[in-house]
Parts: structure tokens; C-alpha cells; sequence
DNA sequence: ATGAAAGCGCTAACAG
DNA sequence: CTGTTAGCGCTTTCAT
């Protein structure tokens, strides 16, 4: 019996009421007489019903499905970051009882929102055409992690200034004053505002930005590897790594390592993520933990209530968490 | 100009056209004629028209989705199989142009399939009740990793006893006859044919399996720690252990690390998967790759193949591969 | 509380 | 090659 044929009117049918009931019944169940509400609930058991979801929404319903949209750059599946949004956007929606459908885009055709309800928008590279797309075509939007300039759109995101300004700021309490800072990939907000908070970090604590102690990367350890070794070739090199992510703070530790300076007696080290698959080497890390869990449920939550009603943008920004471990050590002279 | 409410009808006028012709340029442009054709093209570009993929499903088109369906169980996102799969399967569908709709599921609620046009199933753990129901509504259906016994269901599996049996034959071959087996979950039948293999190797060679050499664990570090202490104060500790996961046979290292085991001169160790992650430490695991990769296409592409017509099932298993590094010796005696 | 009926946007005959 | 038209399965008025 292939119940996927089975549609509202066998149901109806084999209930003896109309379809429109069923209909009632499922949308709100407590609108139907309940003898009826018995029958119908009876026949969809025994026809094994399920409502067509499309079906559904071309006439008006819900899909009960958000999109997520990330882009698929090489090596996604190996961020932690990125791999971090896809997990707690599907574990927020798990808990919300909505489906999944991920779109990880390498082509150049946009996604199509019409098998979602809704979108939550990752911004990992920019993507600012999939956004702006979107807007255009009315689509309910979340971006995670970027603010967006657009006023109208809502966003949830992490207050990466603050974050590392918090963290480079420690490192000066520590005596430090050659802090390097590793930079991510600038071309996406939340390195640049990194770079913005370690800046002004400096200039706030009356220090001066020394453009030879900041490096750009890509988040990655290899271009972390031949920052690192430009910057110990030099005459001063740094005592302190401020570092866009645990992975590049990894390769500063292993780079300590091979070339025995000591961490954190002669080099501290702060990292970006609070990565569990970085705290292994029997050194833990001091790092900024971002609160991704979090901002996916309320990204999820923003969402929900604007595919329930027209709702004015909401725009949220979460603040990031220094945890203390064991990289950074006051600076002996 | 809310574009997501342009239909092929607004198309059709702005063209001149009727939308019959609408229809026929998007799905197979060359039945319509070349002057025809352009207006068409000029007037989607224009409107910024996009299907509505539920209006075509409704109508018998495809919605150009498939899902894929991987049991929730905690932890799945630091599961390094887990990720392969979802990893791979979203590559190949990307390289084919088809979305994916990800239902990791922990609530009991089925997968409701009329948002897709066929569905992956992969077997991480026992996911029966899924795959009959998905089979009585005929629903395109691979299942990934797992030979199904109902002979109408298509699999692409791989080889997991023979994997196994090579990889223990390796040891044996190096002189190696206490060898101890770290299995995964039994309930996962990848784990039961690796035990298969494991033991067929022992009995093909001559040797007799001890059961206090076979312990078993969930893929994890923290049970695969206690089946450790549990052989390693026994008389006669084992010279070589053969794993279910590299993530096990890192525990294996580490613990041989912490008592002064050296690896691989005092122990043997084999893993499973070719875990990139399990790399770092220096020693080079020898392990048994999973075609993952491949698993992930061959799947896609049977689920085309069922989607575009009625198929006979098909049924692929795939061959895994010893990789030899650095974590095994001959035993000296 | 319930049923009849009008679409939702599209595809696939069918007729020309 | 092209247009007309009948649904696909469901939700939602609108009557009753």
C-alpha cells in the first residue's frame, strides 16, 4: 500500500466527513466535534496519512522547514566554526520541530526559498548577493553573525570587537607589549572587527599599533606558519599571540614547540573559538568562547516569529566569553 | 518588488506568451522557438522569476531535493563518520545540482518525505522503523553503509568484514598472535562484520580467538579506555590491537604513551577510517580507509536513477583499503 | 461545527 | 511549435 498516495479525501472519505474537516483537524484539532475528530484521527492511522507538505503550502500552509545557507568554500566541513553554526542551527531547529534544508553553495545559482519557509543565512564569506536576493523576493531572513548594514534585516551576531578587545587588553594586564595578532581572512566582518577590537585595545591603553606584529590569514595553520616565521625572524619578535581562531593559536603553540620557547613562559597565547579539538596538547588554551549555541536558537526563534507574523527586524548581538587557562603568564623583563 | 510572488503567469504575459510555453523553456528550453525563447529569457531576467518548486511537485515535477536521514544520537556532530557522510553526500548532490534536506532526527516524528524526491538513509545506528515506512509509501530509497536484507532496497555499503579481515591478517603476517580487538557497537552491523572479520582471519589462520582479547566499546575514547585497563592487567596483555575507529586507536596510543608502551615497537596498532584528525601526534596510524567519497556518489547517482524512472535495486559494496603507516611492527620475540 | 467550492502555481495531456 | 485546459492535494473563505 503505498501510502504516499494516500491524500485528505481518502481520508475524508474513509472517515465520512468532509475534507475540510480533516483539514481543520490537522491544522488545529480542536476546532472539529469530537466524534469526528475520532473518526479522523482512526482513518489516518489505519491509511497511514501523512499531509503533503507542498500541497500544503501552495495553498497558503507551511512547510515547517527553514532553509540554512553557507558557503561552500574548500574545507567547510573542516572549520570548526562553520561546522559549529551547521550544528546548533540543526540542533535549535530539532528542538523547534522544524526540518533542515542546508544549502551549501559552490555553484553560482541561488537558492530557491521556495521549499523553506524561512532563512537563516551563515556569514562565513560575504554572500551579500544570496542576501540581498532574498530580500528582494520577501523572504523571511536571519543573517548569523554578521551585522548587517541594511536597517531592515535582522541579524544575530557575536560582538567580536569587544571580544577580542577583552582579550588583547588581558595581555597588556599581563605586562605584554609586543602582542602579534593573527588576523582572519579580512574579508569577512568578524576578523576585520577583531582587528578593530586589538587595535584599539592598544591605543586605549596607550600603546602603539605596530603593523609588523599583525598578521593576515586565512583562519588557517599554514598561512599562520609563514606569519609566524616572518615575524621571529625580525629583531623584536612578539611575546604575546592575540589569534583569530584556536586552530591558528594551535600552530603558534606548535610552532613554540619546535623551536623550544616555552609557552607560556616566554610566548602567551590567547585563541578565538573554544575549540574542543584544540585543547589536546596538554596545554589549555586561554581563548574567547562565542556563543554559537545560543545564537543559533535565537536566530531560529527570530525566525519563527517572523513566518508567523509580520515582525519589525530584530537585531542581536551576543557577547563572546574570555576563558582563562593556561597560555598566558606575565611578562618577565 | 517582492519577486516571490512572480509566476509563470506574470512570465507568460510579460512575454506574450502562454505559460504552457513558459513551462516547456524551464524544463526543456529547445521545444520552444527561438524568438519565443528570448522574450522568455528577457522576461524571467526582468521579473526576477523563480519557480516555485511545491507548485511544480504538486503538479508531477520534481522539487530537485533529496534527503538525507541520519540518526541524532549525541555527539554525531564530532563523529568523524558522521560528518563524512553528511560531508560527502552534500558534494556529490552538489556536484549534481540537487539541494539537500538534512533530518538529523531525535524526535520520534518520521521524516516527512513529500518535501524531497528520493531519500539517503544512512546507517548509523539502527534505523529500521524509518526505512520500512519510507519503503511502504515508495519513497526513492538508498541506504548508505548498510546491506539491507529486504533484497528490493537499494545499499552502497562497504566491504567491513574483509577490511577487518586484511587489516588483522597484517598483523598476523607480523608475527603478531595476541591481538586484541576494540569493536564498536554491535548494533551497528559495520561493527558486527568487522568482529566477523576479525575472527574469520584468526580461524583462517590457524589461531583460536580469545574472547578476553575482543572488547566492546561505542566508537568512543572513554569505553575503548576501560576495555584497555581491563586487558592491560591481565597476564598476558595483547601485542596488538586492531580498532573499529582511529578515534579508538588514538586512545590506544595515548594510553601506551602514558604507561611507557612504546609504539609500534612494544605494541601494534591498527584503526579504522582514516581519520585525518587522528593524525596529529606524530606517529602515522595505520589504518583502513573507508571509500566514503565514492559511497556518497554511487548513492546519489542510484537515487537519480530511481527518481528519473522506475529501477531494478541496486545493490554496491565497496572495497575499504589498508593504508600502512607507522603503527605497526613484527613482533620480537 | 461542518461542507462546498475556489483557487494556490505549475505540468502535462490535448488540440490545433 | 504553441495555446487551452484539467487537475495535483491542500487551505480557506463562504454558506449552511
Amino acid at each position: 500500500m503505498a501510502s504516499s498516495r494516500v491524500t485528505i479525501k481518502d481520508v475524508a472519505k474513509r472517515a465520512g466527513v468532509s475534507i475540510a474537516s480533516v483539514s481543520r483537524y490537522i491544522n488545529k484539532s480542536f476546532q472539529v466535534g469530537k466524534n469526528k475528530r475520532l473518526k479522523i484521527e482512526e482513518a489516518i492511522k489505519e491509511l497511514n496519512y501523512r499531509p503533503s507538505l507542498y500541497a500544503r503550502r501552495l495553498a497558503g500552509g507551511k512547510l515547517n522547514t527553514f532553509g540554512l545557507i553557507i558557503p561552500g568554500y574548500e574545507g567547510i566541513f573542516y572549520s570548526y566554526y562553520a561546522l559549529s553554526i551547521i550544528r546548533e542551527v540543526a540542533s535549535a531547529l530539532d528542538n523547534a520541530g522544524i526540518d533542515l534544508h542546508l544549502n551549501i553553495y559552490r555553484k553560482k545559482d541561488l537558492f530557491n526559498p521556495s521549499l523553506v519557509d524561512g532563512v537563516i543565512v551563515a556569514d562565513i564569506v560575504s554572500n551579500q548577493e544570496q542576501v540581498s536576493r532574498l530580500i528582494k523576493e520577501d523572504v523571511p531572513l536571519v543573517v548569523i553573525n554578521r551585522r548587517v548594514s541594511d536597517s531592515g534585516v535582522s541579524f544575530v551576531a557575536v560582538d567580536n570587537y569587544k571580544g577580542a578587545y577583552e582579550a588583547v587588553e588581558f595581555l597588556i594586564n599581563h605586562g605584554h607589549k609586543k602582542i602579534a595578532h593573527l588576523a582572519g581572512d579580512l574579508k569577512v566582518q568578524c576578523a576585520q572587527d577583531r582587528l578593530g577590537g586589538y587595535k584599539d585595545a592598544f591605543s586605549k591603553n596607550g600603546l602603539k599599533v605596530n603593523d609588523k606584529y599583525v598578521g593576515v590569514t586565512n583562519f588557517s595553520r599554514i598561512q599562520a606558519r609563514e606569519e609566524l616565521e616572518k615575524m621571529f625572524s625580525s629583531k623584536e619578535p612578539p611575546t604575546a599571540f592575540f589569534c583569530c581562531s584556536d586552530e591558528v593559536a594551535s600552530e603558534v603553540i606548535s610552532f613554540g614547540e619546535e623551536n623550544s620557547i616555552k609557552i607560556p613562559e616566554k610566548l602567551s597565547v590567547i585563541g578565538f573559538d573554544d575549540n574542543p579539538n584544540c585543547l589536546h596538547s596538554g596545554l589549555m588554551l586561554t581563548t574567547v568562547r562565542q556563543p554559537f549555541a545560543r545564537m543559533a536558537q535565537e536566530a531560529v526563534k527570530i525566525l519563527q516569529e517572523k513566518t508567523a507574523k509580520e515582525t519589525p527586524p530584530k537585531r542581536l548581538t551576543l557577547e563572546s566569553k574570555l576563558i582563562i587557562r593556561d597560555t598566558v603568564s606575565f611578562l618577565k623583563k
